[in-house]
DNA sequence: TGTTGCAAGTTGACGTCGTCAACTTTGATC
DNA sequence: GATCAAAGTTGACGACGTCAACTTGCAACA
């Protein structure tokens, strides 16, 4: 019925076993979250734009909420990745905080599907021992930040951890409100782009709101 | 087949048409989203909970997105008063934003089920006016509440918008951080409880991180 | 008082979904 | 060239959201 004599093995599309199908599968789901939120995804239409049968999928992931973590576990890596370039070669160290949670956002932005599957409770609440290593590594880079700036003397000593929590609070709570319009319709986020509300919270973080 | 002559009018259950099917639907929902996730609520188990059919609530709400933004919008509303009676009879400006930060952070906590739905990427989806209105009044609440600090001389000027945002955006990342446990196995979250967060959270907000 | 009309609730159906079980195909290994 | 596990398919099941058509109960009005 299909293809018997494979086509000189062209780059993509390869075998009759599909070549990677847990690839395209991801692929597939990535878009899918992206037009239609996490829980418009649906295993068959991923498997349909894979061009598989709607069972074929459970060869690779066990089940639905399996392979929205799998997703997850990739995107944190991919945050990490960009977090850590995005500070390669700077040596101000406010510079480096500034940057880092300008990241954090563009990030959110730009791979606002891995984002959303990263942080959506079907898959907080299935986590598995991967996804809270993966977690923690992205967490435990804030904290050695912060450990570097404090050992210069740029920050104020004794609370790194405490500093990293808020830290990655503000940013990630300005991610997820922007993320969802929830800024929009208000006088401050309605006419800022992400990169400037991840500006401006860093630097209220910094600096504080108190009088000196 | 079930009671004919009403029995004078007990106040609760009372009548054949069920008397307040709509509240014991969004209650039905509540306790569904509490223990299932948002996701795991069903139409169907909400109105099988409330003993009438798998259709009924099509007579309150046009879609189960829509039973969802009612909770949303209740929720909006339980916030701003748990946010207004916390500081209500507190003076010292620092201490009511220490105040708010704290019941923000135990309103997600008490209220998980509506704090979930609140921020679930299904409503966010599908926001109605209403919804945004409501979200707004809490925001604006906050923005208020800073403008009376500076006007006060307790925090810097000019930039009251900037600091309720990322007043907002912390503490709202945290709570979402510790409703889905993403803290557990950090160091400086593992042992400590919501509140202790909130405080920290908040006096790194207050005061800021950079030496001085 | 009797009729009428509308809101509330029910029944049944449709298409879609996640998942299970049993089957077939494929390609590598000895 | 036979074997066998991995990869993919087919078909089924129950549950879901939603639609359409029906029934029940209450209240307003004649």
């Amino acid at each position: 019925m299909k293809k018997k004599t494979v086509p000189p093995s062209l780059p993509v599309k390869a075998a009759y076993h599909h070549g990677d199908l847990r690839r395209s599968l991801m692929d597939a789901a990535l878009g899918l979250v992206a037009t239609n939120g996490v829980q418009g995804f649906t295993l068959r239409e991923a498997a349909r734009a894979a061009n598989v049968s709607h069972n074929a999928p459970y060869r690779h992931f066990p089940s639905r909420t399996h392979l929205l973590i799998e997703l997850a576990i990739e995107g944190q890596g991919l945050l990490l990745k960009a977090l850590q370039s995005a500070v390669a070669r700077v040596t101000v160290h406010t510079e480096r905080v500034q940057r880092l949670g300008i990241a954090y956002m563009e990030f959110a932005i730009a791979h606002a599907a891995h984002f959303r599957v990263m942080f959506s409770s079907d898959v907080a609440r299935n986590r598995t021992e991967a996804l809270t290593a993966a977690q923690n590594a992205t967490f435990q880079f804030f904290e050695s930040e912060l450990q570097a700036s404090e050992e210069a003397g740029v920050i104020r000593t004794g609370a790194v951890q405490q500093h990293a929590l808020v830290g990655w609070s503000a940013i990630h709570g300005a991610a997820m409100l922007v993320l969802d319009h929830v800024l929009d319709n208000t006088a401050v986020g309605a006419r800022r782009k992400p990169r400037e509300i991840a500006r401006l919270v860093i630097q209220s973080l910094l600096e504080g709101i108190l009088v000196r």
